[in-house]
DNA sequence: GATGTGTCTGTAAACGATAACAAGGAGAGG
DNA sequence: CCTCTCCTTGTTATCGTTTACAGACACATC
C-alpha cells in the first residue's frame, strides 16, 4: 500500500474545480449550492474517498462531537450496559462516546479526566471512583458533567441514580416473608453512596419488621469478588450462621456463591438463602436460580445521555436528578428448604 | 460555574510574558529555554490550569496519538481483557485507545471504522465481524491495521492469533483419555476462522484416536448464549445422547450449562461431561468445576500493541503473525461418574 | 438603461498548536 | 573594539476546516 496521505477538502475542491468553501457547504448542507456544482463536488468526494477530519472541524466549529464515559470497571456488565444505552442515544444526536476505565482508582480516574479534557470531550458521564478524591478536578471541567449510580460530596451535577434504599428494602422484606430470622448482609464500602444506601435500606427494613441485626451479621466488602468470598466464609463460620445473606453487588455475589459452594456442609437453598444486588449471567444457572434486585441498566445510560445533551443546550438550567426504580426478580434462592412459610 | 472557555497556549504566553513558541517549548521539552523563563511559564501553566488541546496539537504535528480498537462484543470478558492489555502497553508509548463495539455486525463495524477514520486514529486493532464484508474499507485505511483473533479473506495485515487447532485437539484428547466414546461438539459459525479451526482440530484429533463423529453430534451455533442453549437441548434429546460435549466459545458454554441444568435427567459430571473454549467467571462455581481451553487474553492485547507500534515506525516492514498457545485448565467437568478410567 | 433582488461562489480570517527561521544579546577570543 | 558563537527568544507559516463577508452574475422591474 502506498503511504496515502489523507485527502483534504482542498484536494476535493481542486478536483471539482470549486473553492473549499463550496465543498464544505456541500458536505454540511449549509448554504445554497447549485445542483450541478453540488453533483460535481459529490462525485469528487466519492472518487477521492474523502473522510472529513474531525479535529479540524472541531477546531473550526469549537465542538468535538465527543462525549466521555468514565466507568470503574469495563468488565462489569452493569457498566457495559450503561455504555450501550448511552451510545445508542448519543449516536442519534451525532455524538460519539469514548468509554474509559478508571479501575475504580482515583489516580487512574484523574488521568482519564485529563485525557478526555485534552481531547476536548463536550460532556462527561462518570461513575466516580471516590466521592471526594477528584472533586476539584471535576469542578474544573468546563463542560457538562453527569454522574451515574454514585453521588459526589458536592451536589452540583445532574444525576442518574437508582433507589438503592428501596431495592434493599424489598430484599429484606422478601427474606422476612420467607421466614428467615438470622439474616446477614455483605455490604459495600461505606465511602460510596450505593454502599451506604443499600446497607441503610436493608437494616431499616428489618428493624421495621422487628428484627435487629447483630454486628457480626454485618460485613463490609469492597464490591469485588474476592471480598464477597472471604466475608461469606466468615459468616458461614459463625457459631450461629445466618440462614439468609444479602449481597450488595454482583461481583461480591459471585464470591458469595463460590464460598457457599466450597464450604463444608453449606448448600444454597438448603442451609443458606441468597439475594443479590444486580443480575448476573449465572443467575439462572444456580440451583435454585438466584433471586436478585435488578436495575434498568441500559435505561440509566439512556437517561444520562438525555440529561447531558439537555445541559449542553442549556448550561445554566437547574440541576436535575433522575431516580430509577429497581425491580425484584424472584427466582427461588431467597428460601431455604428447612423454613416453611405458614402464611 | 462561569462558562469558562478553555485556556489556550496564548493565554499562558500572555500571563508569563513570553511568546507562544516558548510555552510550547516548555510543555514539550523541545529546544532550550532559560530556567528562569521556564519557571515563569510553568507557574502560569499551573495557575491557569491549562489543558493542551489534543486536536490542535494533532493538526500541527500530524499525529493524533490515538489508536482504535474495534471489538464484536464489549460485554465479552475476552475482549475486555484484550483492551486491558492493549491499553496498558499503549499508554506507555503515549497513545490513547478508543474501544468501539461493532456488535459483530458488519454495518456497525463499517460505521466504527468510519468514525475512527474521521478522528484520524493512527492505528486500528480489530476483530473483524466478517472475513470479507468490510474488506475494501479496511484496505482503504491509510494507517496500520492489526487483526486480533480472526483472519480476513486477504492476508495483508499483522495478526495476533491463537492456535485454535491445538486447543481443540487438547480438549478432544482429554475427552478420549477420560474414556468417552460418544463425543459431540457445539461448533461456531463456519464463516469465521476460529469457528472453522476449532471444529477442524477437534474432529481431526478424534479421528486420529479412531473415533468418527456422526453428523448429529456436530452442531453449528453462532457464538451466542442462546444458540448454545438450544443446540445443547437438541443433543440431549437424541436417542443416544453424547456423554461429552465440547463447546467452542464461552457464551455458548453458558447456554450449554443452562441447558444441562434445566434438562430432565441430565446432570453435569454425571450424565454428561463438558469442556469449554475460553474461561468464564463461573468456571469454578459449577459442580464439578469447569474444564476449559484457556487463552492468554491480556497478552493478546499486549502483542497487538507491540505489532502496531512497530508498524507505525516501519510501515513497509513484512507482515507479521504472532500465534499464542492456548492452555488446558483441567478442573473436573471433562469426566462423568459413570465412566471409569482403567489407565 | 438604471436599479434592485436573488442565487451562487470565492476570498480570507479564524480556531490552537508546532516548528523552521530569524534575530537579539551575552560572552569569548583575537 | 570587532567578530564569531552560542544561548535564548520571537515571528510567522502551517495543519484542515468553517464561516462572515464580499463579489459576480442573471433576471426582473420600472
Amino acid at each position: 500500500m502506498p503511504p496515502t496521505r489523507h485527502q483534504t477538502i482542498k484536494d476535493v475542491a481542486e478536483r471539482a474545480q470549486v473553492s473549499t468553501a463550496t465543498v464544505s457547504r456541500v458536505i454540511n448542507r449549509t448554504g445554497k449550492v447549485h445542483a450541478k456544482t453540488a453533483a460535481r463536488v459529490t462525485r469528487a468526494l466519492e472518487e477521492l474517498g474523502y473522510v472529513p477530519n474531525a479535529w479540524a472541524r472541531a477546531m473550526a466549529t469549537d465542538g468535538s462531537d465527543l462525549m466521555g464515559l468514565i466507568v470503574p470497571d469495563i468488565l462489569n456488565p452493569f457498566f457495559a450496559a450503561i455504555y450501550s444505552g448511552l451510545n445508542e442515544t448519543a449516536k442519534h444526536r451525532g455524538l460519539a462516546v469514548w468509554m474509559v476505565d478508571s479501575g475504580d482508582n482515583p489516580e487512574k480516574e484523574r488521568q482519564a479526566l485529563h485525557m478526555l479534557g485534552r481531547y476536548r470531550a463536550q460532556g462527561i458521564i462518570i461513575t466516580p471512583a471516590h466521592p471526594a478524591a477528584n472533586l476539584a478536578a471535576i469542578e474544573r471541567i468546563g463542560t457538562p458533567v453527569c454522574l451515574v449510580d454514585r453521588r459526589l460530596a458536592k451536589n452540583l451535577w445532574d444525576l442518574v441514580l437508582i433507589d438503592n434504599v428501596n431495592g434493599a428494602r424489598q430484599a429484606a422484606q422478601l427474606f422476612v416473608a420467607a421466614g428467615h430470622q438470622r439474616i446477614a448482609i455483605i455490604a459495600g464500602p461505606q465511602d460510596s453512596t450505593p454502599g451506604v444506601e443499600r446497607l441503610q435500606g436493608f437494616v431499616d427494613a428489618l428493624a421495621a419488621e422487628g428484627l435487629d441485626m447483630p454486628p457480626e451479621y454485618i460485613k463490609f466488602g469492597d464490591f469485588r469478588q474476592e471480598s464477597g468470598f472471604s466475608l461469606a466464609r466468615e459468616l458461614l463460620a459463625l457459631d450461629a450462621p445466618p440462614t439468609a445473606i444479602f449481597s450488595c453487588n454482583n461481583l461480591m455475589t459471585m464470591g458469595l456463591l463460590q464460598a457457599i459452594h466450597s464450604y463444608p456442609g453449606a448448600a444454597l437453598g438448603e442451609t443458606v438463602a441468597v439475594i443479590g444486588f444486580d443480575d448476573i449471567p449465572i443467575s439462572t444457572l444456580t440451583d435454585p436460580p438466584l433471586t436478585v434486585v435488578s436495575r434498568p441498566m441500559k435505561e440509566m445510560g439512556v437517561q444520562a445521555a438525555k440529561l447531558i445533551t439537555a445541559r449542553m443546550e442549556a448550561p445554566e438550567k437547574p440541576q436535575e436528578t433522575v431516580v430509577l426504580g429497581p425491580q425484584l426478580v424472584i427466582r427461588g434462592s431467597e428460601k431455604i428448604a428447612g423454613l416453611l412459610r405458614w402464611i
